[in-house]
DNA sequence: GTGGTCTAGACCACC
DNA sequence: GTGGTCTAGACCACA
């Protein structure tokens, strides 16, 4: 997995198992894999993903079993997507538009790139 | 003139001066603000803007006569959209075309909250 | 470490890494000193350092691991190499070929006193 | 008359003004123009010049006889030719080599660079 | 007056 | 621990 220079890396990486929950492959009741696995499974710091989990577990998108492990939430779906949600109406979409409208682009061309980007990941 | 957390005064106040450019507001050939007046403006440190300006020197968007001040350079139009776009396309396109994939946003959806954003706007 | 007067330290710290860099005493991939370390090594400020490390990012001759270092790019002897030679080309040629003009000093001279600086700097 | 961005305009200028003495466009005896003739036909700042007379007399280039104006002063060729030596050997020199050496241009690189600066400098 | 640089010290997010 | 940023205040060369 590589990161976006933007965003801090364990925030990017709250969004990316928002991902996996939205798309079901993380359900409700699933244990999450320690923090040891994922770090090494996304090769970054162990902190970083402690750092993760700590946010995920006050968005309250995981629950702790103490001892155990941590295990996807109810209603974890509608919460990552209303998380989500959020960030994008309040963190994107404002810059965007600001953009979209000083460069003056127009929806065509914002789909173009839509498109072309899509390609590119496939390529990934 | 508000900041964002999560970008560096110093860089929004670059991308305020590409405003001031691609609108007009600020020409090829105008004397820009000197450190000072800018900072005390804008309430921030002179360094910071210090630091604005060199950004600006590097990017070409400005050139300095020395003790004199500096003044807004050729093709500078060009050259601020150039940048802003850059920026919106490596910066804000990938993470928002990642969040139109995850909450299944249209392109209709995305137009129309473009046109109650720009409605909000007028209002203020 | 000793400093030119004529030129801003951070950017005679910038030509030193190109040095090293050049000289193989730093190679791709190695880790450079952090910040509070090369700034007690040159006895200036840290800040002054980090300036120097800015610059090195913007030319690509380091990448930022985040909160780990700042480590030696890939075809950082290549960059470096021509960012010294731009230097040269630039700010030294000019100024000496004028003198040589005006000195009317012939490229013999020039060898000769090169060789002498040679000997001399051997000596030291 | 353009100036080079690495040295203050005012010992550019008395640069120039040793090679007019060297030319021997101006001679020992001769008055020199006025600061603010010399402003006008250099394009700069009238503070400029003024700087670069004082600069001129601490030399002794350049003498002032109260109320009249300053003349070249006895022996302005020799002195004009050390002073011009002593910049080259001191300031140019030492950087000169060590780039040369870095960066292992042959003399007959540095031979062809002067050739191809001189021509550069015929067509303007 | 102008911008450029440096020091000092602080705080921050990140790993 | 890492680098990045900001403030405060100072000094400088230059025009």
């Amino acid at each position: 997995m590589d990161f976006r220079e933007t965003q801090a890396i364990y925030l990017q990486i709250v969004e990316w198992i928002c991902e996996q929950i939205i798309l079901q492959v993380w359900n409700t009741g699933d244990k999450i894999p320690s923090v040891r696995e994922l770090a090494v499974e996304l090769e970054v710091n162990p902190n970083t993903i402690a750092r993760t989990y700590e946010q995920l577990q006050s968005m309250e998108l995981v629950v702790n079993k103490r001892g155990i492990g941590l295990f996807v939430a109810d209603h974890s779906k509608d919460k990552a997507t209303e998380y989500l949600k959020k960030q994008f109406i309040e963190k994107n979409l404002p810059q965007m538009f600001n953009y979209i409208k000083l460069l003056d682009i127009s929806m065509e061309e914002l789909n173009e790139l839509y498109h072309t980007s899509i390609k590119k990941q496939q390529k990934l």
